[in-house]
DNA sequence: TGAGCATAAGACGCGGTGTCTTAGGTTGTC
DNA sequence: GACAACCTAAGACACCGCGTCTTATGCTCA
């Protein structure tokens, strides 16, 4: 009863972590195929291995966070959800669980914390110039 | 083996999200009993609610989240872990998972997708610059 | 034709998590 | 003192997500 588990936030896939060292090869390589995932994963893994990897796309895919080139023998794979996106998604599920949904609690949260070191904090200061600036233009 | 448990993220501790609800509780009311968590976040429910709560308290003190008071008969609890510590936590693990633990990716998309305003983009500034002053005193 | 590699689909075990059961101690009231 | 009503403490439980493995089948080429 205390598992909330409302649309908002269960509809928006994510990946777990295995999923997500998959995509990681997927992101660095363009067409990669399953052989090429495992190999890398698992150096001389058997079949098991091969087959694990294949399950992780299997679940990507049904996901929607790859596309698959099934024209030749050997399937290649491409991401749909970049790096990028998946950040996006897991800071709105952030907000979302934390501050109610409004992203600005996450950043005044983090300075406040101090969990940030001196060189992220000139990071941050510049990043918000430019973006304000970028802002008043339009 | 494509689970990583590295002690980076393994010795921070997080919150599941039954334990969550409970820690909302623990941060809006001073010195609150479990009687008064159950009452809320089971209106009406019986013993076994009152003991679930209980073992997500004892839980959450196994793990530093919060403190117990025991000089009543019914203790009373505090937090140790704020929400904005939590926030800090979460986003330093996702930062660690997601972008080999630089933080600049997802203050980029925090400062991006959070649609602030000017007066509110100003605040910040302040706010940064406040902290970053208090951190060089030391 | 058989070896090698690919796909496809299902089953399995483990651990985390929310929940519940049970036992026992303290307080207050008749 | 006896009893009800509250509290704590400790363990067990069921469900489920996730990583893994097994098995069956098909395509390609020496």
């Amino acid at each position: 009863m205390l598992t909330s588990d409302m649309p908002s936030e269960k509809d928006i896939p994510d990946v777990t972590e295995a999923e997500l060292a998959v995509m990681e090869r997927v992101w660095s390589t363009p067409d990669v195929t399953i052989r090429a995932i495992a190999d890398e994963l698992y150096p001389g893994g058997g079949v098991a291995h091969y087959t694990t990897v294949q399950k992780l796309i299997e679940r990507l895919e049904a996901k929607d966070f790859l596309r698959r080139d099934n024209s030749q023998m050997a399937h290649r794979f491409t991401a749909i959800v970049g790096r990028e996106e998946l950040i996006g998604r897991r800071l709105r599920a952030m907000a979302e669980k934390l501050c109610g949904g409004s992203m600005t609690p996450l950043l005044t949260s983090l300075v406040e914390s101090s969990k940030l070191t001196a060189k992220e904090f000139d990071e941050l200061r510049e990043l918000i110039d430019k973006v304000s600036r970028k802002r008043k233009r339009s």
